[in-house]
Formats: C-alpha cells, sequence, structure tokens
DNA sequence: TGCAATTCTTTTATGCTTCAAGCAATTGGC
DNA sequence: GCCAATTGCTTGAAGCATAAAAGAATTGCA
C-alpha cells in the first residue's frame, strides 16, 4: 500500500484534483452563506457585513477598542477600519475619541444607539444561522468543526512555511 | 429525551450557539485560505484571484462565452463583469467581441497569451491548494466534501424557503 | 537631553463589488 | 409590420478592500 502510494506519485506528477475540489467546494459554501446573510441584513436592517462585524467587536469591549486592536481582530487593514469607522460614526453609532494617555490612539466603542441596534441585529443573525445548517445534525456540526479546525491548522502551516 | 429536548426547546427560546461557532469558524478557514491565495497570486504573477477566477471560467470554454454566461457562473453582477472584462482586455488577455447574431451580445475569450499565462497560473495553484490542505488525510477530504455538500444544500433550502 | 526607531493612524491610488438606472437590440403578440 | 416587453450590456454612485507612503506621537537608547 505505502509502496503503491509512492510509485503512484513518482509516477503521475501528483494528483491534487481532490484537494482542489474539497477547496472550490469550501468555497462556494462559504460564498452562498455570506451572500444570504449580506442580503438579509440589507434587507432587514439595512446594514452591511463590514459594519455589522465591526459591531460586533465593539460589542464584546465595552472599554472600547484602539482601531489597531480592531484592524487586527477582524482581520483587516488599518486603512479599511479607518473609513469603516468614519462612516459608523456619522451614522451615530460609533464614539470616537483620541485616547488621553497617547494622543496617536484612537479609542472607539459603541454609542446607546450602536449598541441597542447591535444587539437587535445580533439576535436575528443568529436564528438565520441556525435556519441555515437546519439540515444538520448535532453529530455532523461536531464533524465540520473538528475537520475545519484542522484544515485550519494545515493552513496556517502552509502559511508559516511560506513565510519561513 | 424527546420529551427532555420539546420542553428545552420551549423553555429556553433557542440555542444555537453551536451553529454560529460553526459558521465563523467555517468563515476564518475559508478567508485565512482565500488571503493566502490572493497572496501568492499577486506576489508570483502580479494577477488579482477575480482575474484568475474570470480566465478560470474562460479556459474551460474554448469557443467563449457571453457576458452574462459569465455572470451566472461566476455569480458576480452583470457590471462587475464588465470592468473586469475591461481591464483583462486592456492587458492582452482577452478577446471580446459582439456577437454575429445578436448584437447585443459580447462574445469573450482567452488571447493566446491569456491561455499561456493561465495555464502556468493554474499548475502552481494546485499545488499550493495541495500544500494549505497537506495536514488532511484522504479520509478527512473526503468527509468534508460530504458535509460541505450537506451544509450547501441545508443553505440553499434556507435560501429558497427565504425567496417563497 | 536628543534623536533615531517604532507605533498608530490617515491619505492616496487602484481595484473589486453591488444596485439601480439607462441604452440598445431582439422577441413576441397583435 | 408595429410596439411593448424582455434581454444583454454599460454607466454611475457608493461602499469595501488593499498596499504604500506619509504624518504625528511616543519610546528607547546613547
Amino acid at each position: 500500500m505505502t509502496l503503491d502510494a509512492e510509485t503512484k506519485a513518482v509516477e503521475t506528477p501528483e494528483d491534487h484534483a481532490e484537494e482542489l475540489r474539497l477547496w472550490l467546494r469550501l468555497l462556494t459554501c462559504t460564498n452562498l452563506i455570506e451572500s444570504e446573510i449580506r442580503s438579509r441584513l440589507r434587507e432587514r436592517f439595512d446594514v452591511t457585513l463590514p459594519r455589522f462585524d465591526l459591531m460586533a467587536q465593539l460589542d464584546k469591549a465595552p472599554d472600547g477598542m484602539t482601531l489597531s486592536d480592531v484592524s487586527k481582530r477582524m482581520m483587516v487593514s488599518n486603512g479599511n477600519v479607518t473609513g469603516l469607522v468614519e462612516r459608523l460614526v456619522e451614522s451615530g453609532h460609533l464614539d470616537r475619541r483620541t485616547s488621553d494617555t497617547d494622543r496617536r490612539v484612537q479609542v472607539i466603542r459603541l454609542t446607546k444607539l450602536g449598541r441597542a441596534e447591535f444587539r437587535k441585529m445580533a439576535g436575528e443573525h443568529e436564528t438565520w444561522i441556525a435556519d441555515i445548517f437546519a439540515d444538520l445534525t448535532e453529530r455532523d456540526v461536531r464533524e465540520l468543526m473538528r475537520l475545519l479546525a484542522k484544515a485550519k491548522g494545515s493552513a496556517q502551516n502552509a502559511v508559516q512555511r511560506r513565510d519561513a
């Protein structure tokens, strides 16, 4: 069996068609769900996904966060956060102030309005997700969690290898 | 057991925390891989993922495709395709002509240059994906494929229900 | 103390993405 | 043959996203 596998690996340069199909399926599945969530957020609350995600971060940080913190947590660029925050301050959902101890730092937090709206959205959002995964059994969910964790680890290793 | 479950369902409005965590994991996992692929495409070939995806569609259609076809296949808006195609024609990767039988229709196909470059990129791309999923066993891949298919079906059902 | 390096944020240029509105060509019913 | 509806594409406005450069403030070290 081991010999066979090795022989094959030498004969045909490599067959990675399965992995490729897995990647495509992962991507389609995620995109399908993501675009459904975007639609519902837009329709129901007239809000975009990036705005929702930013508010979700801030909801977990009652004392506020710096723009850098947000940028790291959301895994998006600094410049991106600057613009996003600007629009959310504009609409009254966020409060932004310069830190007392370091004038380079901007601290943002949810306003009362922002928090109230987010909580409302988050509640519905959770039911949408449940609805979307309704056909999966508890066991399916557990297995997916496990395999996705493994896949994520594998991807992180690949990133590491390249960065090295 | 059944009674218990039902009782619980009535008492606590619902607990969908697991599904929510599954969604977040699916999203992070996909984003991690996608951004790694974007980086590599950019570094190695100075090309963006949307351009690569569009060329991938055209590589499978030697006789060309209409913009609408591309738009459906890629699941993006018409206006998006218009701009994408414009830039790829500009750079010499695509050939675009008005259909003989219907002057509304634009038919695009890869140029010789476009095809050559795409083939080169596609080859490396496949090895990147294999590298990214290297820690998964064959069995893991099969299981993930199966569960993602189920998840996709579940999501499609949810979309259907909402559209209805 | 002074100044170089670092850190935090913003700005700029470019590209992707959507939706909505609009234009051009074709089709279908009368 | 005519005209309304449909189809295919483009345009325009707004938002999201990045990388790179630059501007401010702080830190650390000689």
